[in-house]
DNA sequence: ACCCTTTAGGCAACCGTTTGACCTGATTCG
DNA sequence: CGAATCAGGTCAAACGGTTGCCTAAAGGGT
């Protein structure tokens, strides 16, 4: 009986291309590895060699297809081009955003990256940081991350809380973006406006609470210690922002608008606010922040301030290359303020004559 | 004149503090590179070391805060301990869910990953595979990417088109998902139901569209080719779903449900409905695809076919490894098939009893 | 006393590049 | 004519670890 051949072969397979090196591609054009080095990385030494022994370098290496090991490069140059990427953790909204500006500036400027999330876990963050290390990352961008020690490496945040020194820093002018929401409220004449509050844990929490009572003052509005409520728990998702809007309208006190945390907590308030039997925007406005790529499409579409996320992630990817192609001769701690913007869509409206919510 | 001193010190950083290398723990201790190297490797050599000498040793790293050169080892062990993650883009939904799967069940089988986004660009995917090679990834994962050309690395796709020999692809079980979703409608009682195809770039797209035209069939269902619309553009944003609702609002034909290609074009699809003056779920009835974190968060809540993308990017991880482990002794090619569930919230209704829209 | 094994660790090659120093013969300059 | 310069490279030492092989002494059995 004959067996037609079904040998799974992984014979084919055992050709072991094994990868080119430059030694090979020096044997193949009978000169030095320092030769072919030279040429092929256009070192300054290598105009001394002549226009013909170059091309036959070059093609050489084209033939046999000659791909650098990076990892030895890395070694000996001292530059891995690489740099670490530390975030609370991937999920829709802001990281989203950001990442998509880092990696374009990144890409562009010639790096590449690890991405990290550490899920605020302070252990975490730490263990990040020495293993980023340890791969001999060029560079750190933390992003909403509170960075435990200081490490002699080039880093950059965004809307990190502690400044460290020798670091620059990427952060909202809280007090403008406050002002616009307060604002935009108050202009439509609330004056009840219940508060979403950040987790403990998220950097922006506390710099933009210090904003909105600065401008609540400003805008000559008394804020109602009842009428707030903090987000609850790390989940990335819009559960928090629900139970916080939930225990907004249980207390007794009335309100017309919310402003919250973020966009995602937003839009969990605004489906609590439904489930309440409530209207948004007629009975409680709500107005959110970031912009995040959903917010558009929200029903209603969310008035929101929006952060330039994206541009933040660029500007950190181009000050990172910049620290790192000319270390110390940065100054020792630079803040990059970035400017908000108030983007109103169909979340908020005046209050209804009436009376306020639960009044 | 005196002049206090302002002079920007970068003195105090000029201390140079100097990573500490292998050599300099074996000087401190007395001992030869190879010998600490055994120790602090636990490699089985290390055996005939005397405990004592081992503490010395230890104590000595720990000291001095030794942090082994990781592009070192990489170099001399050839295994990096990093692969290569191609996404078309990182944004809200798909990609979001997967690549927390893929990060947790890396990062816990001691990888890590450089995160790549090609926007469906043949050219890009091609350089990055080549990056990828030169920084000397142990492998490659790939979400919905149409690889060029197969290279002799460990490849896990997620979603991808073409069946490359040894690579290992996790895919949904489309026929299912289809079945869900047309099972759900028909059995609500639709008759008239639109379609939201995928872009052409998206690997799903032509599966998912065969497994909807086999699963028509078998509900004994027509598929009017006037309802069927085409997302185009490449913006990972509601847009393309909102306007593909659009031109099927504007064609004749009447429809009481729409089933879209996934969450993101559901809610643009939706935006459109409403626009139009219809409402959902009551006129038009949409499913969506994926289940993204938000769509339990629309108005109204999403009721959608679920894709267990945390679970794909875990699996991807866990067979990259193990393809990483033991190169060759893995099948040849291999699917991985997961399933689909239909989670039914509040997009989708009866069609009304009266006339169809549009009609 | 001899042989064998174990203990304790050292030597040096190697991973793949880069780069400063050097070398040789030819040309140019003073 | 001797010195300096230049063209056209080569040599070998790094970069920081890992690892196969070796040795030397001590212990153990007969």
């Amino acid at each position: 009986m004959w067996q037609t051949s079904l040998v799974s072969g992984s014979t084919k397979h055992a050709a072991a291309p094994k990868r080119i090196s430059l030694k090979m591609v020096a044997e193949r054009v009978g000169l030095s590895t320092a030769a072919v080095s030279r040429v092929l990385n256009e070192s300054p030494a290598a105009k001394s060699i002549p226009k013909a022994t170059q091309e036959r370098i070059l093609s050489a290496a084209r033939q046999l297809n000659y791909q650098p090991n990076q990892l030895a490069r890395s070694l000996r140059r001292g530059r891995s081009h690489t740099v670490g990427v530390l975030v609370p953790e991937v999920s829709e909204g802001y990281a989203t955003l950001v990442l998509a500006g880092l990696e374009q500036g990144l890409l562009q400027a010639g790096y590449f990256y690890y991405l990290i999330s550490h899920h605020h876990r302070a252990d975490l963050i730490e263990q990040s940081q020495i293993m980023l290390a340890e791969r001999a990352v060029d560079g750190i961008i933390a992003i909403d991350t509170a960075l435990q020690r200081y490490r002699p490496l080039p880093t950059v945040t965004i809307s990190c809380p502690d400044k460290h020194e020798w670091v620059t820093n990427i952060v909202l002018n809280h007090k403008r973006a406050a002002e616009l929401a307060i604002g935009h409220l108050t202009g439509l004449g609330h004056r009840h406006i219940a508060l979403i509050k950040g987790q403990a844990f998220s950097s922006d929490t506390e710099p933009r609470w210090q904003a909105i009572q600065h401008a609540a003052a400003k805008a000559n509005l008394k804020l109602n210690p009842e009428l707030m409520a903090q987000l609850e728990g790390d989940s990335p998702s819009h559960d928090p922002g629900y139970f916080a809007a939930q225990r907004l309208l249980a207390s007794k006190a009335p309100f017309t608008a919310i402003f919250a945390f973020n966009d995602v907590s937003a839009i969990g308030a605004i489906r609590a606010v439904r489930e309440a039997g409530l209207r948004v925007p007629q009975d409680v406005s709500v107005v959110g922040f970031d912009d995040v790529q959903s917010a558009a499409f929200q029903n209603p579409a969310l008035t929101t301030v929006r952060q330039p996320l994206r541009t933040m992630g660029i500007l950190a990817a181009e000050a990172i290359a910049r620290q790192i192609a000319s270390p110390s001769d940065h100054p020792p701690s630079r803040q990059v303020i970035v400017d908000p913007e108030l983007v109103v869509r169909d979340s908020t409206c005046p209050p209804s004559a009436k009376k306020p919510a639960r009044a």
